[in-house]
DNA sequence: AATATTATTGACCAGTGTTCAATAAAGAAA
DNA sequence: TTTCTTTATTGAACACTGGTCAATAATATT
């Protein structure tokens, strides 16, 4: 038997999260083996099992901190004193697109995902993260929104997400598009 | 070696279209296996590669039929000459709806896979329906829409059925949300 | 020093898509 | 009818996948 590895370079879960966190964010979910982290990690995939129950509970600890980001993103621009409400809703839609597109792997795993045991760790997260979206919106629109235009908004917007994830096109190279589909959108808030 | 088949029951591309597409509509693409097919269909898995080349080839021959039925379905809204201008609009957009959720892993296939291998059949499909989308809506808006329109709604009714159909949700289930969805949508158009 | 706990390994399992030599069946040519 | 060719089929093999687990090495505890 080889020998286990040393205690300096210990296999943490801090570890292992940040190596799969960057393989993830490059190769997304399907294609990234957890022979593939193990061999960066320089250990034997059985190891993994040891800190991580399965693949999707690996990947979850990865997208949960995602969700926070997205979160934490919402309640940045509503809380941007510099930003007029009309502005406020404007930038609420375009950066949810921004965040869905600048990490489209992890986007995948957050809203696009069937499996069964990614979807079963997947419980608070997307709902807490629609909540927020809606209670956000409503206050920047400075009407109550009905729960079917908050979803209506938030799906069109997912949709515009999902579309150009799949087509793994940068937000760059549909800025102008997605400046347009949010005023598009905007129109059928009034 | 077992004896070949007898050439009644012959394996043909149909008898193989048939069996795989049933299966695909209940089972979805990731967990339909060739074996699985090969197994309904009596013969080895092998067989199947004798008519088709790979998977992706397999399925995307029963996609490419999809496009026509979805093409077809807003044609016929658009024909309907008891519908007023108004009512194709709507309808068109909810038959949208519809068919993605009725057909939910055959949508997936058509718009969602992210799969290299299933992409690389999928060229024209997507394309010439958003064009007939696009062409079918305008003329029922009675009002050019700029690209950049055809987009952004086709977008959002897309998110709405994606959603739906990661959650496996029948049609039946929203119909009402469905109906608010496109009306929101509408109000976006004017 | 002996023992218990923890972390790691790698063989193993059941599954996947795909390839391909072997071969059986059917058809054409002699 | 016999030979040859073409066509269709099989199933073993390959390189993967996620996941399990007995064996064991390293570390902590007694």
């Amino acid at each position: 038997m080889t020998p286990r590895r040393a205690s300096q370079n210990e296999l943490t879960k801090n570890v292992i999260l940040d190596v799969a966190r960057e393989l993830f964010a490059s190769e997304g979910y399907a294609s990234l083996s957890m022979r593939k982290i193990a061999n960066v990690l320089q250990c034997s995939h059985g190891a993994i099992y040891y800190h991580y129950k399965n693949k999707a509970e690996l990947f979850y600890e990865i997208i949960a901190n995602d969700f926070e980001k997205l979160d934490q993103e919402l309640l940045d621009v509503m809380n941007d004193s510099s930003l007029t409400k009309e502005d406020k809703l404007f930038h609420l839609l375009y950066r949810y697109i921004k965040f869905g597109l600048t990490h489209q792997n992890h986007y995948e795993v957050m809203f696009l995902i069937k499996d069964d045991d990614v979807k079963s760790y997947l419980q608070e997260g997307p709902n807490k993260s629609l909540q927020l979206f809606g209670e956000v919106v409503s206050s920047a629109l400075m009407k109550p929104l009905s729960t079917k235009d908050v979803y209506s908004l938030f799906l069109s917007l997912h949709g515009f997400v999902t579309h150009f994830c799949r087509a793994e096109t940068t937000f760059e190279d549909i800025k102008e598009l997605a400046e347009s589909h949010v005023i598009f959108l905007i129109k059928a808030l009034k």
